[in-house]
DNA sequence: GCCATACATCGATGAGTGTCGATGTATGGG
DNA sequence: CCCATACATCGACACTCATCGATGTATGGC
C-alpha cells in the first residue's frame, strides 16, 4: 500500500486540522437537510426582524414538534437565533455564521498549486 | 396558527424551489461528514493530477471498503472524478461542482432586503 | 383562576448511514 | 498459469436521525 504515489501530500499544501474539519462538517450537516434548508431559506428571507415560528409549520409541511426539532439543530449550529415576543417565537438568521461556512468551502478550493 | 405575522413571505424575496433545495441539501450532505470532507480536502490538494486511492486509506484511518464507500458518495455527488491507471485508481476534484455549492450558500444570503 | 394558544421537550419508531469482514473483479509480475 | 495487489461491491450490524403523538411550560384572553 502507498507504493504508487511519489509522496503523499508532497505538494505541501496545508490540509485542514481534524478539529476544523469536524466543525465544518457539523455546520454543513445542519444545512444538509431539505427541511432545515427550507427553514433557513425562509428565515433568512425574513431579514433581521426574523420570522414567526407559527408560519413555518405550514411552509415545510411537518408537524409542530418536527419543526421545533429542526429549529433546535439550526440554533445549535449557530445559524439562527430567536427571542420570544408574547406567545410567539421569532427566529432570525445569523449571517456571519453562514459566511463562515462559505469561507470553509473556499478553503477547500483556494489551493496554492496554480494548476 | 399563522395568526401572528402580517403575511408569510410578504417581503416577496423569492425562495428556492423544492427541487433546487433537494439538490443543494444533497450536495452539502456529501461534504457533511468528517471522513468525506477529509478525503475531498486531500484530493483537492492534489490538484488536477489527482490522488491515488492507495494513499487515502491511511490518511483517514478507515478500512478499505469504507474509503471506497465514501469515494462513491463523493462521486455520485459530482464532487470528484476518477480514472484507473494500471492497478491504481486516481481521484481528482471537480472544482466547478464545489463552486456550485458555494454559490448555493450565496443564494441564501444575497437577499433583496437591504436590512 | 380557567382555558386556549404557541412552542419546547420527551419517548418511541422506522428509515437512513457509517463501518467492517467477506467476496468479487481486474491488473500486473513471475 | 498462478498468485499478489488494488479497488469495488455485498451483507450485516450498530448507531444516528427524521418524524410524530403525548406531554410539559409559558403566555394571554376572559
Amino acid at each position: 500500500m502507498a507504493g504508487c504515489s511519489i509522496d503523499p501530500l508532497a505538494a505541501g499544501t496545508q490540509v485542514l486540522t481534524d478539529t476544523e474539519l469536524e466543525a465544518i462538517a457539523g455546520g454543513l450537516a445542519a444545512l444538509a437537510d431539505p427541511v432545515r434548508l427550507r427553514l433557513f431559506d425562509v428565515i433568512s428571507a425574513g431579514g433581521p426582524e426574523g420570522v414567526c415560528v407559527c408560519d413555518l409549520q405550514v411552509i415545510v409541511d411537518r408537524s409542530q414538534p418536527t419543526v421545533s426539532h429542526h429549529l433546535r439543530v439550526l440554533r445549535e449550529a449557530g445559524l439562527v437565533e430567536f427571542d420570544k415576543r408574547g406567545r410567539w417565537a421569532w427566529y432570525r438568521p445569523v449571517m456571519t455564521r453562514l459566511a463562515e461556512l462559505r469561507r470553509s468551502l473556499d478553503s477547500l478550493s483556494h489551493r496554492s498549486s496554480p494548476n
